[in-house]
DNA sequence: TGCAAAGTATACATGTCGGTCTACCTAGAT
DNA sequence: ATCTAGGTAGACCGACATGTATACTTTGCA
């Protein structure tokens, strides 16, 4: 049972636009890393927008999972909080980490981009909703803002951690997240 | 006293890198919109890239000038700190406003870019020990690390707020490194 | 066996990119 | 008056981008 060419052009896809970033990857490498044929790309998609939204809707689904997987695994809601700290480093622990995929997307998108700035948008909503319930969980008086604060913690210290390249800034936040939960 | 065309080649791609992002940006706007021969740009700088260098760096000293205006008005440092989050919510309120331009910067560079990789590093590090200096005036036990806390959650809300389209993130964010330099 | 769906291979159209070349034109200082 | 530094105008180049057209091959199934 082989993938079929729309699968392997979707993980190519993603692969690929995760380490170098939308513009930076143009069809014929996607194509070529592929091993599929030109035409295959465009009976399957409509366009290279079409392949972005398949790529990077299945980076978001596996993100959302990969946090599920390790809260799943946390036996409290503030040891689940620290768990995603915990994940966040060991993903940039890996050679080709290179910051927030979506971050960096919409770093790449124009005003003409609707429908992939949507999904950025609803991205992050969906990791921000994954704090809050969290938080929630644990009667903070103010969940809304704790889950943005804790958003925006773990979207700051992966910048930083891309641009230092060192985890220090996942630690760092690790450590304020913990004393934002705790108060 | 009219400005010379390295001047306005500077401040017209500082502008629109700022606005579009550097790959989206390309000579012919630049020289269109700064009214400059085209051969003026290659008379000035050896490259798009020693262009891009020129206004990053402007834009990197025009944001640490900022910020220490806005921390020189406060009347002590954990007023500046909270002055700071102030200033990028003011900031986030442009129209144009696209998220930080160094991260969005760094979105944009490939292995190759070492230049700009640097710039973008030694931009951070500068925003980082402002920050760290602050929390040392107030006798912060780990002044590195709440530097570090503090400044990924000034990145992290600059990035939210772009991506939501709201200065919610960073009023959060605020409340966030009030807490945190209080403790 | 034969047919339809999926995939392949390749040439091509069209546009934009960064960058170069040549020739010309000032404005100001000596 | 002339020379020079800085600026201008526009044709041009090679490389690469997304996307299309056409004709051929494979594969699974009825």
């Amino acid at each position: 049972m082989t993938l079929s060419a729309a699968e392997r052009l979707t993980s190519t896809a993603a692969r690929l636009f995760q380490e170098k970033g939308l513009s930076r990857v143009g069809i014929n490498e996607i194509i070529r890393e592929a091993d599929v044929a030109r035409m295959s790309l465009y009976n399957n998609f409509q366009s290279k927008e079409d392949l972005a939204m398949a790529a990077y809707a299945a980076m978001s689904q596996a993100r959302r999972e990969a946090i599920n997987a390790a809260t799943a695994a946390a036996k409290g809601p503030k040891e689940a909080i620290l768990a995603i700290f915990d994940l966040a480093e060991r993903l940039a622990q890996a050679p080709s980490f290179t910051g927030c995929s979506f971050i960096n997307l919409a770093a790449h998108l124009g005003d003409d981009d609707e429908r992939l700035t949507d999904l950025v948008r609803r991205h992050k909503l969906g990791i921000r909703l994954q704090f809050e319930d969290l938080v929630r969980a644990l009667g903070a008086p103010d969940p809304v803002m704790l889950g943005r604060q804790l958003l925006a913690l773990w979207d700051g210290a992966i910048a930083d951690s891309f641009i230092e390249n060192d985890t220090a800034p996942i630690r760092a936040a690790r450590d304020a997240a913990a004393k934002l939960v705790e108060a």
